[in-house]
DNA sequence: TCTATGGTGATTTTT
DNA sequence: TCACCATAGA
């Protein structure tokens, strides 16, 4: 990517007037620099203050990288620029206005899974029959009705079911309102309403902001347009980018429909296409095109490149599901052997349950990979707990932390005692910790509950005057020392129990890394500390340094790219789905994840499948992918996909060798690399030979520039 | 309170 | 097939 300075169609992104603008962008067309180099013009050239910014995005991960793309673009510190995501911002507005919002002024955030427990108990509060009416299937209900903007009071029930759904509602969100704590949906609702009921407030914040700016519009559902909206007011200059090609979260509620919307209801709106990609070769992109262009009601868009046309998609029928995974595996070592660290090479795939086999077969190979998307640190059980001990100090009134805890560690209080409890708040009206109280001060059990109950308040009373005046991290320290989690865990048999402690241990430090991070504002540390643990989850820690293969489903690649892709499973019924395959809608949905998986890659692409796989313990014969049909023939190599072949087990290699270029020099795709000057960065191409040989390198700071070779040093 | 057993059902996931 | 849950029994 020679980009030193902004093409044609990015530049007019950037540098037009204070206005409306719908910019599609396509796979790998530098979204996220126009993005930020858009607000940065708006500063600098357009004399708008950061404060009247206003920037959205999907991810807390994409809010970060703008934020520090940001500030190395201004030179200056961007915290008076909202930048976040939708329900970090949400958050943001409630915490400042908790007291026209109707919330405690220590509210705390559920995250999906406090929410399910607290939806399930509602249901046992109704005496409703759990399989009739499966949590899960409320807490979706639940949600539903929340992201299409439906408080509790506005729903209508249509049917038998639907009415007792919505007492399901009501019970939770009575239960949710008595202990002071919100769920996800309701960041985003709350917010909302606040500013639709409070007319000075949205006054106020409709006269701030004079630019807003969303990232990733294809993924905004209903209530997100409407706060946006809302937000916007008449004034505010709405800048919207997104791909209607890559939306894939449909099924989580996004409406593509947003796009189309967004040109009615802002008027004049501009609409921009980036189609130059400066990621993948040519003939990934014409492959690309040819099989989103099968699905309707598109927007419209061709990408292409400047760059050289690459190799062509290979294509291997795998008799079962190893012979595939061998397949995979070879081409793997082979890059290897070549010089190509093991992490430019990524495998993609439909469903999780498929990485089983593709993680055996790399282990016998001896090939160190990674797997996205496991459990994330802050929703791991102990962490959990230690958070639920941090809540409850916090607030008492949190119960479902008090439910968490009351008994983790084990300390002898049993269901009935629990249930005592339960009873006794909802006759009450109070929250389970009080009618726990209430119910001690009454004689209500039996001695032996009775010590086990009065320790477990001790403990939390202690604890809270202990640690008042305590910085963070000791804090946590404090608590996961006292509460003895750690000794409860030191029982449990394995490593799994070490791990725990370990991670118990990782939390401290996070706290203290928070502690050094944090900008100032109201909260308390604590309460900071516990709603960035609910809203920023961060994924992992950060062991990029690790050169192993990525193994992660096509969701996850979203917005990732690799030098060397691997579609696994290209059949049907898996890939398009089966759950998937027979609703038009949901079937293009399938095609575009298959485009944003195939966009992934830089320099080449396999796309392989199984012609024999188990499924469920059961042998399966499925046909390859109608997306492989989809496919311009002229852009494919490999086995012939149309005509069945025996083959051996071992797979014969069709794979690209490096050039001589590559070969000769001591520089290759993917490789980190330093310059005196730019710092680090990432060589995505190699160009000329010999003396000559240039590379093109992607710095993390100064984005990408073409250099002599020799000034680089391999790293 | 821990452990064994059987039934069930099985895309995609950020906040 | 297998992993997760709920429930029963020690």
């Amino acid at each position: 990517m020679i980009q030193n300075s902004l093409n044609e169609a990015q530049r007019q992104a950037v540098e037009a007037p204070l206005r409306h603008q719908l910019i599609l962008a396509g796979a790998g067309s530098g979204k996220t620099r126009v993005l930020t180099h858009r607000i940065a013009w708006l500063v600098s050239k357009e004399g708008l203050s950061p404060f009247e910014v206003l920037a959205v995005t999907f991810t807390n991960k994409a809010a970060n990288e703008m934020r520090t793309r940001l500030e190395s673009l201004l030179h200056m510190p961007t915290r008076q620029l909202w930048i976040g995501t939708f329900h970090g911002l949400s958050h943001k507005l409630l915490r400042a206005h908790h007291e026209e919002a109707q919330l405690p002024a220590l509210f705390q955030i559920m995250d999906s899974d406090d929410q399910l427990r607290m939806v399930r108990r509602s249901i046992q509060a109704l005496n409703l029959d759990e399989d009739r009416f499966p949590p899960k299937e409320a807490q979706w209900f639940i949600n539903h009705q929340k992201e299409e903007g439906l408080e509790v009071t506005e729903v209508q029930p249509f049917d038998a079911k639907g009415d007792q759904l919505l007492k399901i509602y009501q019970t939770y969100q009575a239960a949710c309102q008595k202990a002071g704590v919100i769920d996800f949906a309701d960041l985003l609702l709350k917010s909302y309403k606040l500013l639709l009921k409070h007319d000075d407030l949205r006054a106020h914040y409709q006269n701030r902001f004079r630019a807003l700016l969303v990232d990733e519009f294809q993924d905004t559902n209903t209530i997100q347009y409407a706060w946006l909206k809302l937000l916007a007011g008449l004034k505010g200059a709405v800048m919207i980018v997104g791909d209607d090609d890559q939306s894939i979260y449909g099924w989580r509620g996004a409406r593509i429909e947003n796009i189309q919307r967004f040109s009615k209801d802002f008027a004049n709106a501009h609409v921009i296409r980036l189609e130059q990609n400066y990621r993948s070769t040519s003939n990934i992109l014409k492959a690309a095109n040819a099989l989103i262009a099968q699905n309707t009601g598109r927007m419209g868009k061709n990408l292409w490149t400047s760059g050289k046309d690459g190799e062509l998609i290979t294509i291997y029928a795998g008799f079962n599901e190893q012979d595939e995974a061998y397949y995979i595996a070879s081409r793997i070592r082979e890059f290897k052997n070549h010089g190509f660290p093991l992490k430019s090479n990524a495998i993609l795939y439909r469903s999780n349950a498929q990485s089983r086999v593709l993680e055996e077969i790399l282990m016998q190979f001896g090939i160190p990979y990674r797997v996205y998307g496991g459990l994330r640190f802050f929703d791991r059980a102990e962490i959990k707990d230690a958070l639920s001990y941090l809540r409850l100090i916090m607030n008492h009134d949190d119960d479902t932390a008090f439910e968490r805890i009351i008994n983790t560690p084990t300390r002898g209080i049993g269901d009935r005692t629990i249930t005592t409890v339960r009873d006794y708040a909802k006759h009450h009206q109070l929250t389970l910790w009080n009618a726990l109280n209430t119910l001690i001060l009454q004689k209500q059990f039996a001695a032996r509950s009775e010590t086990a109950l009065l320790s477990f308040i001790q403990l939390i009373e202690n604890l809270s005057k202990t640690i008042a005046t305590l910085p963070l991290h000791k804090q946590v320290e404090a608590v996961i020392g006292q509460s003895g989690l750690i000794e409860h865990f030191r029982k449990e048999k394995g490593e799994k129990g070490l791990t725990r402690i370990e991670n118990l241990e990782e939390l401290i430090n996070a706290a203290h890394q928070f502690e050094k991070e944090r900008e100032d504002d109201d909260m308390t540390p604590l309460a900071a500390f516990l709603a960035s643990a609910a809203l920023e989850s961060s994924n992992e820690q950060a062991d990029a340094s690790e050169d192993c293969v990525q193994l992660m489903t096509l969701h996850s690649a979203k917005g990732l790219e690799f030098p060397f892709v691997y579609l696994a499973g290209c059949e049907e019924e898996l890939f398009p789905h089966y759950l998937s395959m027979h609703d038009p809608k949901a079937l293009e949905e399938e095609r575009r994840l298959c485009y944003v998986g195939m966009t992934r890659a830089m320099e080449k692409l396999f796309m392989t499948y199984a012609e024999t796989r188990r499924i469920h313990g059961k042998e399966m014969y499925h046909k390859p992918s109608r997306f492989l049909n989809e496919l311009p023939e002229e852009l494919v190599q490999g086995v012939k996909f149309r005509t069945k072949v025996t083959r051996p087990m071992t797979a014969k290699s069709d794979a690209n060798i490096p050039s001589r270029a590559e070969l000769d020099s001591q520089f290759y795709p993917g490789q980190t690399v330093h310059h005196h000057v730019f710092g680090e960065g990432t060589v995505i191409q190699l160009e000329g030979d010999g003396d000559d040989l240039k590379v093109k390198v992607r710095f993390k700071k100064v984005g990408t520039k073409t250099l002599m070779a020799s000034f680089l040093k391999a790293k």
